[in-house]
RNA sequence: GCUGGAGUGGUGGAAUGGUAUACACGUGCGACUCAAAAUCGCAUGCCGCAAGGCUUGAGGGUUCAAGUCCCUCCUCCAGCACCA
């Protein structure tokens, strides 16, 4: 029978020790040998459930392992509190925000402590805290004189579940909001924006540089989607000049009409040239009203009006044609205008047809038009046999056109009509003309006396205290700024605040960052990727541009975990009633147990679990028989358990380091197999107790004291496997005989093939399958196999 | 439609081109027990009494040898999508 232990007593215990005696905490120490390990901070909701296990238990097993490595490895947590959840908590409840956040987080802070995991607690911050939005405030300021925010018109995403305007990467695919689920609403008015556009390009190219998988470097290509072409101007029959975008200006010879979006501002300009405005005008109204799924559903009929009275000069052709608007071209995108190509494009194609406009191939193709490839140009004039890439640059350099590239990515509107969040630091005059709020006033403070109750009004415009506060500053007819940030704003710098906490003078010191940073690794979920990691990076680059940040890039190596889901296999929420608390189990099986559990789901980084408590039993017996063993010690041991040993620290090493904790785990299992028939001697128990403590770090930690030690096992070094012991004299091989698996011999291990065939020849499992055959050929791979390839003798 | 990733037992999953199904769960049988739980032992991909044969989404190919590499499909997940 195994040793039962009591996990709730063992852990508590080791929780208060670690915490008095501060093992965790890095200091301040000034070292190469340091690394920093990132998680992503939480939103302290008020009660732990198994996903911030995930999060955060499962990469401490790393953290711990490079710490007994000998490595100063910083892993902090924080509280990223602002934002709508406590926001509505708080009206639910009648609290103030900040009092409900308050309360949140020491008690979260509580909970995070009975996972038992190693958190630099001395390096924690947390975004609502004056002294960290002090610094939130005091970027925006310095962003705000730089010109990398402004306050910009335009069409705004208004979410009607949130009572406010949110950015575009917080609008889902559907066009829903993806917090509240909402259907976005377009809406016209003034927002604070960052220009996240102008770093497109380095927020592509610098993609190179990191160590991120794949697919979320590609994800974030897509979402900034630059398109490389030219911009060509058009002379229209009223003078004016309209530049198009595109993609292929080889085929400029084949545009054979111009569309503009119905929001072109040229539309209204040129109000007194159209002879059929009414007609113009009425279109350009119902498309104002579509809303934005309607209008970018591509499988819908085209439809548009041909602009009566003006026409467009081909610049290549000189040629007039056509001008139509239609909602096919978007306003926002590229000029709001493009050239046709019926010919060499789907959608122009589709146009052309419904309105019978003429469709000329430039490209030579043997395919039914339209064709999008590049080919060599017809039909082009002096271009004709050309191939398209010669064609673009010599034809834009023709026409006088500009090569550029266009983005798909649109600035960053941070503004939010909301309360709890970090008010915009910005006053505006008499005049109305904004102007940062002074270094010495920081933080600007959320004022309290506001009802927060979302209205579409922002909260912060019933202040008294915020309009008193501005005009005892700034003077009479002073107003302030209304707005709160968006709460990415907050967690697009917190591991920059991480590693110089206290300071009140910077935000964060140069040579402490040059310390610290760049995050060496970084563990969070996929729905960040083109919102908070792409936002961070942009910050990061600003800072930097601005000498306030030591590296342009913040995470060096990204780890995308995947998500554990309902047991009914969809993501956990509330509302589906499928949220998994892991208090029962930490209760009564231990939050080693969970830990160690969730490790053992399957890979780390990539797919989604859906949790199955079945299997967690199988955790508990195996951390059961640990402990069992420390009262079954061997005098001696036999080599081959030790050479085990050896190759369990082995793999254990390389699977940390490859986030593969489960087959980690189960190389323990193994071994602890073996151990348990073989006899294991305290000396080497000893050894397999350390390679286990960032696992099961409560109860290696007991047994470590029961055995007499002093010092916290987690002070002790990770063991490494001896070379000697990680070889064995002799090999099991297989045999294939003709490409079919018939048996395996055991051989010394420098044997070579003359040995290995005298082996099968001598086994009799083995011989009758070639012993009558000619041999003709034979493969012999040292340590692998012995592959013997026969034909059949003739009789 | 484009891009990225994935398809292996009843389940989660394992496998530098070299013994597919490790480890764990579950299940079955047995031991212990008055009994049950717990624990321990054995078995457990499929067909077959067995010998043996078959098996990694489907079909081809390369190779002495393919879950792994190549080609053509299918399905699922994620991102982008009237973006010129």
């Amino acid at each position: 029978m195994h040793k039962k232990f009591d996990s709730t007593a063992i852990e508590k215990k080791w929780q208060t020790k670690w915490q008095e005696s501060k093992i965790y905490n890095v200091g301040e120490v000034i070292t190469n040998n340091r690394e920093y390990v990132l998680v992503e901070w939480p939103y302290p909701s008020g009660n732990l459930h198994i996903g911030h296990w995930y999060a955060f238990a499962v990469p401490d097993i790393y953290v711990r392992y490079r710490r007994m490595s000998g490595v100063t490895v910083l892993y902090p947590m924080g509280f990223d509190a602002f934002g709508l959840p406590a926001e509505n908590a708080a009206i639910k409840r009648s609290l103030s925000p900040k009092n409900w956040t308050d309360q949140n987080i020491s008690y979260m802070r509580e909970q995070l402590n009975s996972m038992g995991n190693a958190f630099s607690w001395d390096k924690t911050c947390n975004s609502t805290d004056p002294e960290y939005y002090k610094w939130t405030q005091w970027m925006f300021t310095e962003f705000f004189r730089n010109n990398i925010a402004y306050r910009g018109k335009g069409v705004v995403n208004w979410c009607p579940g949130c009572n406010t305007v949110i950015a575009n990467e917080q609008v889902l695919t559907d066009g829903t909001c993806e917090r509240s689920g909402d259907l976005i609403e377009k809406r016209e008015m003034p927002q604070w924006m960052l220009r996240i556009t102008q770093y497109a390009d380095r927020l592509i190219d610098d993609l190179e540089t990191l160590d991120w998988p794949e697919h979320i470097k590609e994800a974030q290509r897509q979402w900034i989607g630059r398109s490389r072409g030219a911009e060509i101007d058009f002379t229209l029959s009223t003078g004016e000049k309209i530049a198009v975008f595109t993609t292929r200006p080889d085929t400029l010879f084949g545009a054979t009409y111009l569309v503009l979006a119905p929001e072109h501002p040229l539309v209204v300009k040129s109000k007194n040239h159209i002879n059929n405005w009414a007609e113009v005008n009425a279109y350009v109204e119902t498309v104002r009203q579509k809303d934005e799924q309607e209008r970018l559903d591509n499988t819908k009929e085209k439809t548009g009006v041909k602009i009566a009275g003006i026409t467009a000069l081909n610049p290549a052709t000189n040629e007039n044609i056509p001008v139509f608007i239609a909602d096919y071209v978007l306003g926002a995108y590229g000029t709001g205008a493009i050239m046709a190509v019926p010919a060499h494009d789907e959608r122009d194609y589709a146009f052309a047809k419904k309105f019978s406009l003429p469709v000329k191939a430039v490209v030579a193709s043997s395919e039914a038009l339209p064709t999008t490839t590049a080919g060599h140009l017809i039909n082009s004039g002096e271009f004709d046999g050309l191939t398209s890439d010669e064609a673009k640059t010599a034809i834009v350099a023709k026409v006088g056109g500009r090569l550029c590239n266009t983005y798909r990515l649109r600035d960053w509107s941070i503004g939010r009509q909301r309360y709890w969040g970090v008010p915009i630091p910005i006053v505006y005059d008499s005049t109305g003309k904004p102007h940062p709020v002074p270094k010495e006033h920081l933080p600007w403070l959320l004022p309290e006396d506001v009802d927060p109750k979302p209205t579409g009004e922002a909260p912060l415009a019933k202040s008294t205290v915020l309009k008193e506060r501005t005009e005892a500053i700034f003077g009479a007819g002073w107003t302030p700024e209304v707005e709160t940030m968006d709460t990415f704003v907050d967690s697009s710098w917190y591991f920059m605040r991480y590693v110089d906490n206290r300071n009140d003078t910077e935000l964060a010191n140069l040579e402490i960052q040059k310390n610290w940073l760049p995050v060496d690794l970084y563990f969070g979920g996929a729905e960040h990727t083109t919102m908070h990691l792409l936002y961070s990076r942009f910050w990061q680059k600003a800072l930097f541009d601005l000498g306030l940040a030591a590296h342009s890039e913040p995470y060096k190596k990204r780890i995308n975990r995947g998500l554990i889901l309902g047991p009914d296999g969809n993501k956990m929420s509330k509302s589906k009633g499928n949220v998994i608390d892991p208090d029962e189990q930490v209760r009564t099986l231990g939050a080693d147990t969970v830990k160690m559990y969730l490790a053992f789901l399957g890979p780390y980084e990539g797919s989604n679990y859906p949790f199955d408590l079945s299997g967690i039993a199988g955790i508990r017996r195996f951390l059961e028989r640990v402990y069992g063993l420390s009262e079954h010690l061997a005098e001696t041991e036999t080599e081959e358990i030790t050479r085990q040993l050896h190759k369990t620290i082995a793999k254990v090493r390389t699977d940390i380091e490859s986030f593969k904790f489960n087959t980690a785990i189960s190389a323990f299992m193994i071994f602890l197999n073996q151990a348990e028939k073989a006899g294991l001697t305290k000396e080497s128990y000893l050894i397999f107790l350390r390679l286990l403590a960032p696992f099961a770090p409560h109860l290696t930690e007991e047994i470590w004291s029961q055995l007499g030690e002093v010092d916290s096992i987690h002070q002790a070094t990770y063991p490494q496997a001896k070379a000697q012991w990680l070889e064995a004299d002799t090999v099991v091989i297989s045999v294939q005989v003709n490409g079919k698996l018939r048996g395996t011999i055991t051989l010394p291990v420098q044997a070579k093939e003359a040995e290995a065939m005298a082996a099968a020849r001598q086994s009799a499992d083995l011989q009758k399958y070639f012993a009558n055959q000619e041999i003709t050929k034979v493969i012999f791979v040292p340590k692998k196999i012995l592959s013997i390839i026969t034909t059949q003798l003739p009789i």
